[in-house]
DNA sequence: ATGGAGAATACTGTATGCAATCATCCCTCG
DNA sequence: CGAGGGATGATTGCATACAGTATTCTCCAT
């Protein structure tokens, strides 16, 4: 069989690797993707039967999921899909905005020139992917560009605390990755030669204006669906 | 075999509750009071057995101390006590200061007369600590009324990131609680007469002030002990 | 004596089985 | 006809057993 109904079947994962980093992976693109959908009650067997896993290792990711915010895992209950809340998005990008424009300063300060080089590398994808209008890919690499500004920041914290703020905003950021990317790239090249000029003061202040710009943006964008919608 | 002379040994969780949480809590304490030295391999088996419960529970403790950064989980090695650096520490607490500034702000737009009171309650226990000179109970108290004012920020992504760094904090701050005490608790109460005027730009400036002054101080504290071990 | 190969050991990773608990549905009683 | 209580099924929580892998110790060769 190489595909039934269900959206939530999926082939066995690759075996030899640690298995609950497999299945951790597997369910965040499948709420991500939309597989899995907010509400859902996740039973543990389900899980294990359509990874081809024991329910063990899907435990184990459930956990690792619920401290990341994908899930809450409600005691003698299981674990449901997280459902996400207008008003927690926007705490969410207040706190992502906080997060990386501290970051952005020091990048700034410990960037080199390869570093700085590879900062291009990652617009240049963006740039490639917004022109394809692959909102996927628009994601991803933007993801990918803030990820490395905070490893740039040589901030250990810093860089455990990012990602768990960061895959949330990007599951809410997928609508409005296109409409938003053109402007956003271009801010982007800006922090990149504030970046590259040392200049920690100019790439705090530029990154404050892009995550600004992309809470406002996502808000208008609700206000509007809001609109539509009733 | 009432007690053997290896320090981790407890007697048993109590049993109606769920296990991994009281495993969970069980062994941040030993961390905290040093029963588990930085560094120390935890044996899965050898903790089953001294908690009275199986590996399960075991298993699934580590996982949230890992993500807690109490623990070092390496693949087929298992779990090691983390070991602080003076530089992670310095790290933690730049964005501890960050997180609490904005919260700051928060808790001033948000807080009602009543919650205030409760602020000035917080404030009177850890004044009383602070006479009875209790490292402990000041660390506590210290740690009450930052939570607090967290969650008057109805921010649920920052009263659900703070913890995560505070703790870690708490660890290190224990040493400086006495001879930083007094200083810190006067500037308490500053930003409680800030949050309780409604100014919350006030307020985050003071706590940028507080939390800066905590950071310089552990600071100066650690390069002095550096010299007098030299 | 020292370096390396191999085996023994110990521990983690995974799977399975059992008991406790929660949700649901049906039956009975008011 | 509606509400409450009990039985049944499903699902989680915990424990045990097995397999894979890293580490360490020993023994042999150089």
């Amino acid at each position: 069989m190489p595909e039934t109904p269900t959206a939530t079947v999926r082939g066995p994962i690759r075996r030899p690797a640690p298995l609950r980093q497999a299945v951790y992976e597997a369910l965040t693109e499948m709420i991500i993707n939309g597989s899995l959908k907010p509400g859902q009650h996740l039973v543990e067997a389900e899980l294990a039967e359509s990874l081809g896993v024991s329910r063990q290792p899907i435990r184990e990711a459930l956990q690792r999921l619920q401290t990341a915010g994908w899930v809450d895992l409600r005691p003698a209950q299981g674990a449901f899909v997280h459902s996400p809340t207008t008003e927690e998005c926007a705490q969410l990008l207040s706190v992502r905005a906080l997060l990386e424009t501290h970051s952005a300063h020091g990048a700034a300060q410990h960037a080199t020139p390869h570093d700085v080089a590879r900062l291009w590398e990652l617009q240049q994808t963006g740039l490639t992917a917004l022109a394809a209008g692959d909102a996927r890919a628009i994601v991803e690499a933007n993801a990918a560009l803030h990820t490395h500004i905070t490893h740039l920041s040589r901030n250990a914290v810093l860089a455990e605390l990012i990602p768990q703020v960061d895959r949330r905003v990007r599951w809410y950021y997928m609508p409005i990755a296109k409409p938003r990317g053109k402007d956003a790239w271009s801010e982007h090249a800006r922090i990149i030669e504030a970046i590259a000029d040392r200049d920690a003061d100019r790439a705090e202040e530029l990154m404050r204006r892009h995550t600004q710009n992309t809470t406002d943006f996502y808000c208008k964008q609700i206000a509007a669906v809001a609109v539509h919608s009733a």
